[in-house]
DNA sequence: AGATTCGCCTAG
DNA sequence: TAAGCTAGGCGAATCT
């Protein structure tokens, strides 16, 4: 026997999962860590010492219980129960706010955890912590985050690995694969090294950047038989990228594309709209090609990172085998060990962009590089197009890899996902994939094992409950004031968690009432003092509050040293943990959290009404005005006298806007120190030459003269991505006027545009209108199925839906969907539904539809006549087409 | 013509 | 099933 190569290094947890496996006669469960390190190589870890187990309780018991009335023995010898279970003190339960003794109860084996729950349910005991996968287990016990210290053995080391790492037997296949049966694993893993090593062996270690490595890939389809023309990969490794055109027969094609995948060995797998065209593409079209078995199949689509051999093919009970891409109930997929995104769905969620075809993202992004927007290729006609210059075809596949990977980088998808795993401890997949309520998780139930409190399972069934109050709305008048303050609460939500030490730990259920106890203002909800029980959740937030008070000093001190990596790390991290603490009360006030009451949500959002009306009472006490107020925050006229609102460009006049906007300042300011109290800190936001509104909630507009100059829109079409060009365009251009004072230019330039509609003088393009559409498809009857709406075909987006994929164009559930309004063909003119046509120019060019002129003029005139009716222009006068707005007009 | 319903999207 | 929340505006179709 040689001998093992010890080895340790810093590494990132992309991805996990746990295996269950004998040793000898003793079940074990081995967990697999998917790792990238900071030295660039790939590490797979497999770490032993460590079994899975549920807690119980009795309860009959409680606080003085020593022991539990129910049968420790019969649990001892429940199938699946490993030894004695281990009394682990006092816990209390968030179920019933009581404090009992508590059990753990080790389990032989990940597969035996559900029938080992119900079984001890079943004898009545209460069952916690019994629905945590194992790889998180691993995260909470040792404390550990994404970046890790790994020391332990080295089982294999291919050719990535670093040479200090390389003996003879750890780069011999057959030695290192009976050496990694024998920890526990499946065989060698396609990865630079297989490392083993116990729990002791690891280590948190702060946060670096980690070289993860991206493969973005696309195929080629015919339209006519659904098989794969062509595809290409493009693999970034630290910058570096390697493209891979593959041609072939598609069994060849399938084939060779795995192998890129299996020997690049990626941890990220992206593309543009993977998840709904490329991997299911792949998926149905490697079961179509009749293959012997799954041993063969995995040739085509052997994705993940695990050696392809019997165990790992085979389809277990309702689980396909771990080398397939898997989408479980048509949700997201899932591919063992790496981690697919798609640069549709990121795009979409960062840049909100109005269309979303790959094109018109590319160009939204790199407005200047027309290589990168060049069309060539008619998708809709893909067949004659590979008949016809294949080569063309190909070079379009390729370049339809490299986007992907550039909006990815020019996003930093990547980096962020990372900080958020970093700074919500869990894996970078968790991070990527998973929601809200699973990164909370991780810090909660972390924190609970570590205070003695029992961890619920996530409550199950279907929501019902009545919805609870939210935030506080208040009214705004038509018309435009002149300087305005806007004040606003840090982190409210958050911030009211924390000072009235709201948490399931500490909600009192028990009616009892003390003068310690935090009470809310209305309904009278108590929470116990901090004193006497510090809630999980506050303690979180607080944490979470003061780390980003420290990443936030760590990003100045980088700016001034110049360090622009540290730099971008730290704003990555501060930038994570704000969104980590945003979505606190969001979990908090749902109903199926495993934390959660009735009770918190509501009072939450009870001492926050509470909290700004009684600040806008108080304000107007003084005699000033309160323009406008949402949830959080105050907008309040500055006690000024008369001073022009625009900016004079010098002078005297010059000199009384700048004495305004210095009087304005000290007022914002006067008032925050005034409102702000321990735990309820009211910012000065924003100082306004001007605010307008047209009478709505949640639609106005500002010019900012403090703390930057600049022109702030919410609500309006402007912010809306399903409003067409033009419309935002002037919308803009009207709020700039009328926010300078000058009503009547902005009436004017308003008919102009509406002139210039009816006479056809606006490209096509600047009227497309967009909105998201749902849809199912029905493998029955292969076809898109949209009757999750009451009435499909009375939506415009629908329709056009229905016409993109008429004309052999993508479709994908929630894409937007772009379209024009076209003048009624004679049939249809008695129809009372607008004519729509799908805007398909983006993808396929061609000539655009014919559009309505009079109902872009009437959409025109309707938004923007809300607008100017505040000083006395409507929507019929706007239409009117005068363009001389004088007195006569009246 | 006004009211009602559905559905999307936004503010916070 | 898997799942952050509520308040609010508005367009289009349809009903009265």
């Amino acid at each position: 026997m040689g001998d093992f190569m010890q080895w340790d290094e810093d590494v990132c947890i992309v991805s996990g999962d746990n295996r269950d496996w004998q040793d000898g006669d003793e079940p074990r469960t081995v967990i697999e860590l998917w790792c990238r390190s900071r030295a660039g190589h790939s590490t797979l870890l497999l770490v032993n010492g460590l079994s899975p187990y549920v807690e119980i309780s009795d309860p009959s018991t409680d606080e003085s219980s020593s022991g539990s009335n129910l049968s420790l023995g019969r649990v001892a010898e429940t199938n699946g129960v490993r030894g004695e279970p281990e009394p682990s003190g006092m816990k209390l339960s968030t179920m019933d706010g009581r404090v009992r003794p508590h059990y753990r109860v080790h389990v032989r084996g990940t597969t035996k955890v559900r029938g080992v729950r119900k079984a001890l349910s079943e004898f009545g005991w209460t069952v916690t912590s019994a629905d945590i996968l194992f790889v998180q287990r691993l995260l909470l016990d040792l404390d550990l985050g994404p970046h890790i210290r790994a020391s332990g053995e080295v089982l294999w080391a291919g050719e990535r690995a670093p040479d200090e790492a390389k003996t003879p037997e750890n780069t011999d296949v057959g030695i290192a694969e009976e050496r990694i049966l024998s920890a526990g694993g499946s065989g060698v893993y396609p990865l630079d090294m297989v490392v083993s090593c116990d729990i002791s062996g690891l280590s948190r270690t702060e946060p670096f950047p980690a070289p993860f490595v991206t493969m973005s890939f696309d195929l080629e389809t015919s339209i006519e038989n659904n098989t794969i023309l062509c595809a290409a990969a493009v693999v970034d490794r630290a910058g570096e990228r390697r493209e891979y055109p593959i041609v072939g027969a598609e069994t060849e094609i399938l084939e060779k594309l795995t192998e890129v995948v299996r020997s690049e060995d990626p941890d990220f797998i992206t593309g543009y709209n993977i998840d709904n065209f490329d991997l299911p593409r792949m998926e149905e079209r490697s079961e179509y090609i009749d293959t012997e078995s799954e041993m063969d199949r995995a040739t085509l689509l052997g994705w993940g990172r695990v050696p392809i051999n019997q165990a790992e093919t085979k389809r277990g009970w309702r689980r396909p085998g771990r080398i397939f891409p898997n989408r479980e109930q048509n949700r997201v997929w899932t591919i063992k060990g790496r981690i697919p995104l798609d640069a549709w769905w990121q795009a979409r969620q960062t840049l909100r962009p109005q269309r979303e075809s790959l094109r018109y993202v590319s160009q939204l992004l790199w407005p200047d590089d027309e290589e990168m927007q060049k069309m060539d290729i008619d998708a809709s006609k893909m067949d004659e197009e590979w008949a016809d210059r294949p080569d063309e075809v190909l070079e379009y596949c390729v370049r339809d890899t490299v986007l992907p990977l550039d909006i990815l980088e020019k996003m930093k998808s990547i980096p962020r996902k990372e900080a958020l795993a970093s700074v919500s401890l869990t894996t970078v997949d968790v991070a990527a994939t998973s929601t809200t309520s699973r990164w909370i998780d991780s810090l909660v139930i972390r924190l609970a094992d570590r205070s003695g409190v029992a961890v619920p399972n996530t409550n199950q069934g279907p929501r019902k409950q009545d919805k609870i109050a939210g935030g506080y709305v208040h009214e705004v008048n038509p018309g435009v004031e002149p300087w305005v303050v806007v004040l606003d609460f840090k982190s409210m939500y958050p911030s009211i968690m924390i000072s009235n030490n709201i948490c399931s730990t500490t909600l009192v259920r028990d009616g009892s009432e003390d003068d310690s106890h935090s009470t809310s203002p209305v309904t009278n909800t108590r929470y116990a003092s901090r004193e006497e029980r510090l809630g999980l959740v506050p303690q979180l937030l607080q944490g979470l509050m003061d780390s980003r008070d420290r990443h936030k000093a760590a990003l100045a001190k980088a700016n001034e040293e110049g360090d622009e990596a540290e730099a971008f790390l730290q704003d990555q991290l501060q930038y994570a943990v704000k969104i980590l603490m945003n979505s606190f009360y969001g979990v908090f006030a749902s109903n199926f959290y495993r934390f959660t009451h009735p009770s918190l949500g509501a009072s939450i959002t009870e001492w926050a009404r509470h909290n700004i009306k009684e600040i806008i009472s108080k304000v107007e006490d003084d005699g000033d005005d309160v323009v406008y107020s949402d949830t959080d925050s105050i907008f309040v006229i500055a006690p000024v006298g008369a001073a022009p609102m625009n900016k004079p460009s010098g002078g005297e006049e010059l000199e009384r806007w700048e004495d305004a906007r210095r009087a304005t300042l000290e007022f914002g300011e006067s008032l925050a120190e005034r409102f702000t109290r321990e735990g309820a800190e009211l910012e000065f936001e924003t100082a306004l030459s001007s605010f307008f509104s047209h009478g709505a909630k949640k639609r106005y507009v500002g010019r900012v003269v403090w703390p930057r100059e600049e022109m702030l829109i919410r609500g309006y079409e402007v912010r809306r991505t399903d409003t067409f060009q033009l419309l935002s365009d002037t919308m803009t251009q009207m709020f700039e006027m009328i926010l300078d004072g000058n009503e009547t230019g902005a009436v004017d330039m308003t008919k102009s545009v509406i002139d210039r509609v009816r006479a056809r003088d606006v490209e096509t393009s600047q009227l497309v209108i967009s909105r998201s559409c749902k849809g199912k498809w029905n493998s029955k009857k292969e076809e898109w199925d949209f009757s999750v709406y009451k009435n499909e075909d009375g939506l415009p987006y629908v329709r056009a839906a229905k016409q993109r994929i008429e004309a052999g164009l993508q479709f994908t559930p929630g894409m937007k969907v772009g379209y024009i309004i076209s003048e009624p063909e004679e049939g249809q003119k008695k129809q009372k539904k607008l004519a729509v046509k799908a805007w398909l120019v983006d993808e396929i060019g061609g000539d655009p539809p014919e559009y309505d002129t009079e109902y872009y003029a009437g959409r025109l005139a309707k938004s923007l006549g809300r607008v100017t009716e505040a000083f006395g222009w409507d929507e019929k006068n706007l239409l009117k087409g005068n363009r001389q707005s004088n007195l006569f007009d009246f």
